[in-house]
DNA sequence: ACAAAAGTATGATTTATATCATATTTTATA
DNA sequence: TATAAAATATGATATAAATCATACTTTTGT
């Protein structure tokens, strides 16, 4: 973990959200790391030792489930906070995170960050107002993968992640995954992720590159789901 | 909706992380309501207008999928708070609230709610904590959906609803639900949780009575699912 | 630059669980 | 208290998707 000084004490959740006059204090107290592609950043049962923000790449945030299977619950980008999910009751990371790509982060420790909450109220309503939206969004998957055949999980994470990270000129979504961290995150095994999405790219709702895959008939997918 | 006012302004998840100068501005916006055995309190895609806080009774918390299925997040007993999940970015309940005996409970307005937030940060953080547990056990949950087996789900949620609700002397599970809602719970169909829980009262893991559950063998259903 | 590991690609087989069908019992309601 | 409506109970059947098997290709580390 090499340690720079990147931050700008503006793009971050935590920078964002807090009162100006406490940025000196986030400024003494930050601890930018350097994280290589593959590198955990914390792992599932390690005690919190703190909370992160991304200023540069691409970080999984899984589970593992018995000590062969796996399921990713989240990607997060620039500007995010990792390992929020670990300030429930216990105080220890619920989830791993492994950098997808190089990384760059700020790391806080969790004394300073309970401290932050308490200084800045607003700070704490918007962890809280982000906590809502990802409750939101788990119990949807819930209902989804009750409910949902393979097909239309697949279409509905195609979806997700073309909000999330949008499309680049040439059509494709602009991150880049294995067709084995897409079926995790889809909830499914590698073998029926990918006849799915062959499928779907055969009918033409979906373009394959290599490990790029382009959204090309959203209402279709849309469809596939309702 | 009879309107009462039975709050004594101390059991409540807000009443409980208040200060205490605030408590009359609680006082003097509360509004005590009466709701009937399954009854709603709000339904999914209405918007919100306020937060509730569960006096008396028990409450299912769902959400339908297509017209037919339906799947139930949580149920709510007393002093829980009920409508948190609508405070998201769109504020609108994402979820159905159904009495599911004779309801005693109190209603906050959203703007008063707010209000409290800002005035209470010991009340944001509470929320914040609780909704950190909550994505938690949700994502526990998409988890055993993905990997573990109608069983093992069936036997996580017994033991979720006996260390939420506890046993009573008789050694049955404290909540009394239709085998439908215990189903639709566990993510599976009626038929398929009825041949669970009999196959489970055949080898006295559990044991049944009526709509009666009680836990003979924790273990050995927490062995079922690890 | 090369070996080992990880990821991609597909066909065949199995199995868990949803769906369908139907009878009975309990609960709600008029 | 009658009658409709839910809920319970189980067997038979269908099927979606996991698992298994195997070959090929790309990426990564030394």
């Amino acid at each position: 973990m090499k340690k720079g000084n990147l931050c700008n004490l503006k793009s971050c959740f935590l920078c964002r959200n807090c009162l100006k006059h406490w940025l000196p204090a986030i400024e003494a107290h930050k601890q930018n790391l350097v994280i290589k592609k593959g590198q955990k950043i914390f792992e599932e049962e390690d005690p919190v030792t703190g909370i992160y923000f991304l200023f540069k790449g691409r970080v999984k945030v899984h589970r593992k489930w018995g000590d062969e299977k796996q399921l990713i619950l989240h990607f997060a980008q620039e500007g995010d906070i990792i390992g929020y999910r670990g300030l429930g009751n216990q105080k220890v990371y619920p989830v791993s995170a492994t950098a997808l790509d190089e990384v760059t982060l700020c790391f806080i420790d969790i004394a300073f960050f309970e401290t932050s909450l308490q200084v800045n109220p607003r700070l704490t309503y918007a962890l809280m107002q982000l906590y809502a939206n990802e409750l939101q969004l788990a119990e949807r998957r819930i209902g989804n993968l009750v409910h949902l055949d393979v097909k239309a999980r697949v279409a509905e994470t195609l979806l997700m992640l073309k909000r999330d990270f949008g499309q680049n000129k040439e059509g494709f979504i602009n991150i880049t995954l294995t067709k084995q961290d897409l079926a995790s995150y889809a909830g499914t095994t590698y073998e029926t992720f990918f006849r799915m999405i062959t499928e779907l790219a055969k009918v033409k709702i979906v373009k394959l590159s290599g490990k790029n895959i382009g959204i090309l008939k959203e209402t279709k997918l849309e469809k596939l789901i309702a």
